[in-house]
DNA sequence: CAATAGTAAATTGTCGACAATTTACTATTG
DNA sequence: CAATAGTAAATTGTCGACAATTTACTATTG
């Protein structure tokens, strides 16, 4: 699960980088993106940031016109936005009660080590990359357990999900549910750690 | 909605080509594809042809390992299948329920032109076509009302349901079943349309 | 002969150049 | 002055060339 991430291609570093500037609201929505400014931004040529850009439009980050270029997409409604909450549970609840038994000491090992980081944004105030930190959690459990190609839809529906949002109220909140998670992981209960999943996915 | 679909880029064109090919089952699952190939194939460069292939991967449809290539991606088993289904129902549900009164009669002339297709289909016995019409037709329904960005989610999930699946039975049903979606939107009766379109989608 | 090392071929990744299209600007017309 | 037409600049689309990497093949070693 891991040696993908270790030895990450360009364009998949530039996607990152664009996605979190994206998702975090760092972007307006609407504003256009020029192949040719984010090529000179990290210093490659217009062929990679092409295939990034085709990657966040499927993704639904960007919106798309031939010939005319790519636009930072709205964010979705608050009634849309609980569609896709819906969504999400449903993928994340099918894949762990498939594959909770799989996950190793290894990968429970790489929950720790984001929860860690959980800790350390909470404490800080910065909530800019606590949603982030939420996404590679859950996506560390998505990646160590789904073999059925379930992936591209889970992360077109989180990032879609993540969106210009942060939920409000006490930050330390996030710490604790994700704590929860991996407990109920490590004790192998499914109803709990389908429970903990639910109650974080809000 | 529809200006798009008649000038169509060459990309856009040619992934719809591969899609068929994937979806319909003319290509196996673990067959590599070359970009120069497919280049080759339809006398364009590879530029384009990378941009089809992310497009695709993005969409679930083929697997992609960094300087290794592509491969088409296997089907999804029964249970995974079972969950894509029960998403695209909420998504379509969800769409249709937001905006029953927006659709035109123009839409509703669309759906009717797909509809002579199907049934052409159905009355020639070809699967493969019918395949394909089914998505159109809900395609031109989620085009005609999507204001959300719903659309690409839509897609990656019907495409994954839609891989190498024919129901079997009475061809015919699908007229009927796709008949009864039209008549219903026309009637603006809400829960008809719902239960119609729920009992196509299986 | 089996295993390894080395080499050639095939394939993907990136780039800069040019063509096609869109956009911004200027001049003309009534 | 408002509306249109024409032109230049900016931007996207496509291509072929070369670099980097992987794969297939051959030769060497024990």
């Amino acid at each position: 699960m891991s040696e993908l991430l270790i030895a990450r291609t360009i364009p998949e570093q530039i996607a990152d980088r664009l996605r979190n500037d994206i998702v975090s609201g760092n972007l307006e929505a609407g504003e256009p993106l020029r192949e040719k400014d984010i090529a000179d931004r990290f210093g490659v040529s217009r062929g990679p940031i092409r295939e990034v850009f085709r990657q966040l439009t499927q993704q639904g980050l960007l919106e798309l016109e031939p010939n005319k270029g790519v636009r930072v997409a709205e964010s979705p409604s608050p009634e849309t936005r609980a569609l896709i909450v819906e969504l999400r549970r449903k993928i994340e609840v099918f894949i762990i009660s498939s594959c909770l038994d799989q996950i190793t000491e290894e990968d429970i090992q790489t929950l720790e080590d984001i929860l860690e980081e959980i800790k350390d944004a909470c404490q800080r105030g910065a909530k800019l990359a606590l949603t982030n930190l939420d996404i590679r959690f859950h996506e560390a459990i998505i990646q160590a357990c789904d073999d059925q190609g379930l992936f591209t839809i889970w992360q077109t529906v989180t990032l879609r999900m993540s969106m210009r949002y942060h939920r409000h109220g006490e930050l330390m909140e996030s710490y604790d549910e994700h704590k929860r998670i991996i407990d109920a992981i490590r004790d192998r209960d499914l109803a709990e750690t389908i429970a903990a999943i639910e109650a974080n996915l809000q």
